[in-house]
DNA sequence: TGTACATCAGTGAACGCGCGTTCACTGATGTAC
DNA sequence: TGTACATCAGTGAACGCGCGTTCACTGATGTAC
């Protein structure tokens, strides 16, 4: 079907699957997302449970395209946030906003995993976008030399783990970041998570300090050198 | 009552209360914490539902308490290992090893909370003995000056987070640690949790590089200064 | 040591609930000639 | 433009299930005299 000459019922159609989702969220946010029930959206929509099966095979099958449009909306925010030039901090920033915007949707994508789902791999071929776009802005704040065989990798001293990414860099594609990108990225990713799934979890209330600085200094500690 | 005289009732009776624990965290370890059933666990040790309700008052009062006998764990391995002199590597280590012998267990205490929970007063109480043997470990690594009024925070410059910090310190309790000890034992929370909770929610399976080898970089940047 | 009583673990039946899902069916909307 | 047909959204009844929880009761184990 080609764009814009969606038929009246195609229009509908994709009208009530995004209005049924929009529901889906809002249960996820206030009781989590092993509390969604296909019977209670359909009664918030006002119309039958039956029903939803029009637009969605189950219940899996909606939680899957749920954490589907969560990787693709991360996905397009850090492709966008990427190319507008605004760096480390600019892709930290909306990582954080996004996060804070709706925290059980970040945690049905980095959240506690329920044992023995595996993601589609269409998922999976998202989340590489994500990793893609990270290490493209990774790649721009490096002002250092490509990697050499025997080059030292100043500034900062190669660590274990850099030579280690050496010989296991095929999650990274076809991109030509030389290791201590990779580095950075992987510690961008893993760094930021901590503080914000920290935060989001309620971790730090009532300890009192700001979370948004506490956030900033960890991202302030992938270029200090810190 | 005194301890080592317990009758023989109350021997059984914690014995069956033990017995009742471990059932469930079996059943946590293969289907998260939302699918725990009463009638389960009843069924599993040969005995009827009700049953259960002479050890704990419901459902809610049993997760309780595995999340208490989890915070109790990690508390109870990182004073063990802050005592033993091994630093923070060695406490870094313990962490590791106490999230690997159970994924869930971890995620009970840190993964995605369950929106509108708040826990009780006594689990808020270990946390901060866990932060406590934390900043004790913290406090041995660093070789630096007290901090004092006007006086520069080396190695390391302050940040605007350890500034913050300096009027937000009451999470620490009356704990003596200079700033950058409160930083840094922020960090190690925060970086440690985020490689490990990524780690065990597999998002690295694929990847290709061994997590524990980022763990320890994580680890390394600690006090390396980077 | 034996008897009378209290304690308490565990059972089985039952309640009410909400869940996901199927099925046959109605009625409106679209399409083809 | 009108008619015949196909498509498809939505309904209501029903199925089977497992859940947490209560209740009255049985029977074994402990305690007191």
């Amino acid at each position: 079907m080609a764009a814009g000459t969606a038929s009246p019922r195609e229009r509908y159609r994709s009208q009530v699957r995004a209005e049924i989702k929009a529901r889906a969220w809002e249960q996820i946010a206030t009781a989590g997302a092993s509390g969604l029930s296909l019977n209670a959206i359909a009664k918030d929509l006002g119309m039958s449970g039956p029903a939803l099966y029009r637009y969605f095979a189950g219940r899996d099958d909606l939680i899957t395209e749920l954490v589907r449009d969560a990787y693709r909306s991360l996905a397009d925010t850090f492709r966008s946030t990427a190319d507008s030039g605004t760096g480390l901090s600019g892709l930290a920033q909306a990582l954080r906003r996004w996060a804070l915007a709706d925290p059980q949707r970040y945690f049905l994508v980095y959240g506690t995993p329920v044992p023995g789902y595996r993601a589609p791999d269409d998922i999976t071929a998202i989340a590489q976008e994500i990793m893609a776009a990270l290490l493209d802005v990774c790649m721009v704040g490096d002002s250092g030399t490509p990697d050499a065989p025997g080059t030292p990798d100043s500034p900062g001293a190669p660590d274990a783990f850099e030579a280690h990414l050496a010989d296991h860099r095929r999650w990274a594609g076809d991109h030509p970041a030389p290791l201590r990108v990779l580095r950075r990225a992987l510690s961008f990713w893993t760094r930021l998570h901590g503080v914000l799934s920290l935060e989001l979890a309620g971790h730090f209330t009532g300890m009192g300090f700001e979370p948004d600085l506490q956030f900033t200094a960890e991202l302030e500690s992938l270029t200090a050198g810190r």
